[in-house]
RNA sequence: GGUGUCAUAGCUCAGUUGGUAGAGCAAAGGACUGAAAAUCCUUGUGUCCCUGGUUCGAUUCCCGGUGACACCA
């Protein structure tokens, strides 16, 4: 039997979870959701999640199923969706429905993840404050001592993937690259993609107004109950962080002071106005890196709504 | 009505002691192997408000105009 999962993915605020609801009726499959952030059950307002209306209709996976507390990868995912989407399929689906708008996650599902170790907590924090004290360059040294063919193919400029590539050869005493493979995984279901697209102007259009229903459906108060979580990176997400930023300045801990039109940066978020405006923008930045990441996946066809 | 200040990139502004100009943001493009809604990279010619004058040369100085703001009446 031909067993085929069909990824729909998309652009924010494009119109997934409205298409991907009507397909699975009509193949009778659930849905099952690739995306990083709408998997966290303490947010829903803030991550766009399906309406209780929808979630009813359609059986939905990796919606609300973990926890802010617990750091979700990419590999996780990988992991857990592999093992759903086998299990479905011996129950008898020939078809399966899955929504995504991670590309790296979809990217873990659909080619696998070489068997790098997992992230080390502990050692990334470490990493981390040291990346923040002595900048990109001491790292990047370290780097290049330890693997050097890391430092000459990863972005030495983006200091997140040098820490990341450091924690691992610290953490397993080999170097980054050689745990990597460039080999695709076997996946024993056919896979198909569907991207959805809209014209920049609306797709744009679309999330300036979604932002403003969030909003109005209580966002600031989603923001407010979180604020004990707002270090974890499952916080550090768009609707999200600019509140924080606001709540910041409303409670006086930082100032416009030293910032001015020159200087590098979004400056303090005075007010609420000014939040909404910089999420409709950061919304609209991440739009554009989703299509940017999809943009030379060839296996893609594309569908504009 | 009078006086003063300002008028430069889509926006907020800097600057040129006269030799046609540059930051931040926006926008556009791109990267991406366990933080990915994260993180990072690349891209800046615009009647320097208009008219006239001085000058080899004016966006820069001067006259006038227009507009905005402030103060005085």
């Amino acid at each position: 039997m031909r067993r085929r999962l069909v990824i729909v993915l998309g652009p924010t605020a494009v119109g997934k979870t409205d298409y991907s609801i009507e397909m699975a009726l009509r193949y009778g499959s659930p849905v099952i959701s690739c995306d990083s952030r709408q998997i966290y059950r303490e947010m829903s307002i803030g991550t766009a999640v399906p309406s209780q209306d929808q979630l009813a209709a359609v059986k939905h996976y990796f919606i609300h199923s973990h926890t802010v507390t617990d750091l979700y990868t990419a590999g996780k995912y990988e992991v857990e969706a592999l093992e759903l989407i086998n299990r479905l399929f011996a129950e008898g689906y020939d078809t399966l429905v899955m929504a995504g708008g991670s590309g790296f996650y979809v990217d873990a599902l659909v080619n696998g993840l070489d068997d790098f170790p997992s992230a080390d907590l502990q050692l990334r924090s470490e990493l981390t404050a040291r990346l923040k004290e002595e900048g990109v360059e001491a790292l990047r040294l370290e780097l290049k001592a330890l693997d050097p063919e890391s430092y000459a193919s990863i972005d030495i400029a983006n200091g997140q993937r040098v820490v990341r590539a450091l924690e691992v050869c610290i953490m397993s005493g080999k170097p980054f690259s050689s745990f990597k493979t460039s080999s695709r995984k076997e996946r024993n279901f056919e896979i198909e993609k569907i991207g959805l697209t809209r014209p920049r102007e609306i797709l744009y259009d679309r999330i300036n107004r979604r932002v403003v229903q969030m909003i109005d459906d209580g966002l600031v108060d989603e923001v407010r109950s979180l604020t004990r979580y707002r270090d974890l990176a499952a916080l550090k997400t768009v609707g999200y962080k600019e509140i924080f930023d606001w709540f910041d300045y409303e409670a006086g801990l930082v100032t416009s002071e030293g910032w001015g039109p020159t200087v590098p940066g979004d400056g303090p978020v005075t007010s609420l106005d000014r939040a909404i405006e910089l999420i409709q923008r950061n919304t609209r930045h991440y739009a554009k890196r989703q299509l940017s990441y999809w943009g030379r996946d060839k296996d893609i066809r594309w569908i504009e709504l």
